[in-house]
DNA sequence: CTGAAAGCGCTAACAA
DNA sequence: TTGTTAGCGCTTTCAG
């Protein structure tokens, strides 16, 4: 079946397409008598808006990207669920598409969403794309970065987290409990804001004890933690802390630690874990402090600065810091 | 800094806009200097191409929607990245979209789909919406569901798994493990086919060896799965053996048995899961039997059958089932 | 091989 | 209050 246009509704209904579009859209005076003819006629020949149209004629769009590092972290999906509550579904359509931890990916994501003439960009950057960000927001695309910042000449609006100040809160909890043991650090991203800055913060907590430490570079990716632990477990065959600097890295971590020792042997690794995982008071032995982050608030702000912005608001690029938590077991 | 359109591009290589878009698009005949002149100047001036208005007068788009029930659940995760895979961001953009478990909330991001010119949606139904679905199909947009069947006079393309049987064999091999227990099946969506088979399956097993169950409808949710087990825990003091027919229902209830019960105790409370939780190897004591589903290649699948449709391969609409794996511990 | 021109479906002046 | 009309940026005949 053909698709059914704005002419048709107005060829059936006996009026002009301006008086369709009028009452499709709310805009401007139409009597109702003529508004009920063409009610009538959009019911009854199904008649769709087409969006493409009307945006490309409005030089606008309702889409607004969402581009995040990965799909298996309930983190993103959980900001996600933030943003999309916020609107309620009620005027924006959000494209949701993972780069994959592919800089390239990344990249084929924003190009499309620049030719899709995306409104707005939610980006939790892999990084490596600094440049072709700046080109975009330089054609007026407005970019929102989250959880991860993008250095650029111009600043930009940003929603975090206080990492350096949690990090340091989770190392200085993991040296009191555990005040013997040795300490390492499974970090990872040192090329990205979150990567330098908890680990900066766990420096300054062990710094300022004095304590000597390890670090490994886990990626943040779980494949890559549960890899590292045979590495911990051979450098350290007495035990010793892991600060593991991102959730995932403390899933691989678990599998890691519940295939290769007993449950005597894996006490001796307690974990101190920057993040939440599933089932994480289940492995509150393994696991006996964690901060606990807040994913959706960082969607619901991201969500109010989008729609301030959106709607022309526009002000000076803000920094809005969510405060995380330190929990104990 | 205001677009720069095809017009600007055709200024400034002195041509037309018709041979820029013959050289943005590969298509016609252009001469080498008019290409490298075109070429240059799209760089120069930073030229990218309008999908909109591309869109508009070739009616069509390259958007390709994936409407799930939800973010949080890995299995859905899976299926996306097993369709991403095979299109590599080649042509195609997704939008993915969660219907949160709400047929008015799916109905609104279908109809989004379809002002949007979607050329094709991926759709994992909550039901309730089969009637608008159709309407959709009327309008020449392409329907592929996936994993749960969407009844309608007319047939459409269906990839899914192998339910009955997948909890047919689970009922039976539990049933060889825990011969002399209770059996409780932990089921729900008795509305949607991956409800109703896969419950068919379980009541076979069962009824072929005379054996009575209970029926507990958790409603495929994990939070309701969790308060159920108290009741289970209440009509089944001296335990039972637990199908569920679904993994975000087993996630509710390993949270809820490890909240109650001790190490010796839980044990009493065998699972059998229709489907895999995080962690699964590491809950093998609870979860002895479980059904290994391949949502990846369910992915990969859609995303074949997806090819072939939208470059125009039209045919018999099509069922392909995937088959499942038991795992023992 | 190239350019002029029509038109995709819609919105928004502007005139009536 | 309504209809006419000029485009939005692009693709694609059709002449040249």
């Amino acid at each position: 079946m053909k698709r059914v246009t704005i002419k048709d509704v107005a060829k059936h209904a006996n009026v002009s397409i301006a008086t369709v579009s009028r009452v499709v859209n709310g805009i401007g005076t139409v009597t109702d008598e003529n508004k009920k003819k063409v009610q009538a006629s959009i019911k009854e020949l199904n008649y769709f808006s087409n969006t493409l149209a009307s945006n490309l004629k409005k030089n606008s769009s309702n889409v607004v990207g969402i581009v995040i590092p990965t799909f298996t972290n309930e983190f993103f999906m959980q900001v996600i669920k933030g943003i999309e509550d916020h609107f309620g579904h009620a005027e924006y359509v959000f494209y949701i598409a993972s780069s994959d931890d592919k800089p390239e990916k990344e990249r084929a994501i924003l190009k499309k969403l620049l030719e899709s003439n995306a409104e707005a960009v939610v980006l939790s950057t892999i990084g490596g794309n600094d440049e072709f960000i700046e080109e975009l927001r330089q054609l007026n695309m407005y970019v929102i970065s989250v959880d991860r910042r993008i250095e650029n000449e111009r600043s930009m609006d940003y929603i975090c987290e206080n990492n350096r100040e949690s990090a340091y809160l989770l190392t200085k909890e993991l040296l009191k409990i555990e005040a013997s043991k040795d300490i390492v650090i499974l970090g990872g991203h040192q090329d990205l804001s979150i990567g330098i800055e908890r680990l900066e913060g766990a420096e300054k907590a062990l710094a300022e004890v004095g304590k000597d430490f390890r670090y490994y570079d886990g990626s943040y990716n779980e494949e890559q933690a549960k890899e590292l632990f045979s590495s911990i477990k051979k450098d350290y065959p007495a035990g010793c802390g892991i600060i593991s600097l991102n959730n995932t890295m403390v899933t691989g971590l678990i599998h890691a630690i519940y295939e290769e020792l007993d449950e005597v042997e894996m006490l001796k690794y307690p974990i101190a874990s920057y993040g939440e995982i599933v089932f994480q008071s289940i492995f509150s032995t393994n696991i006996p402090i964690h901060i606990r982050q807040r994913p959706y608030e960082i969607g619901r702000e991201v969500a109010k600065l989008l729609e301030k912005r959106i709607t022309g608001e526009s002000s000076v690029p803000q920094t809005y810091e969510i405060k995380n938590s330190l929990e104990r077991k």
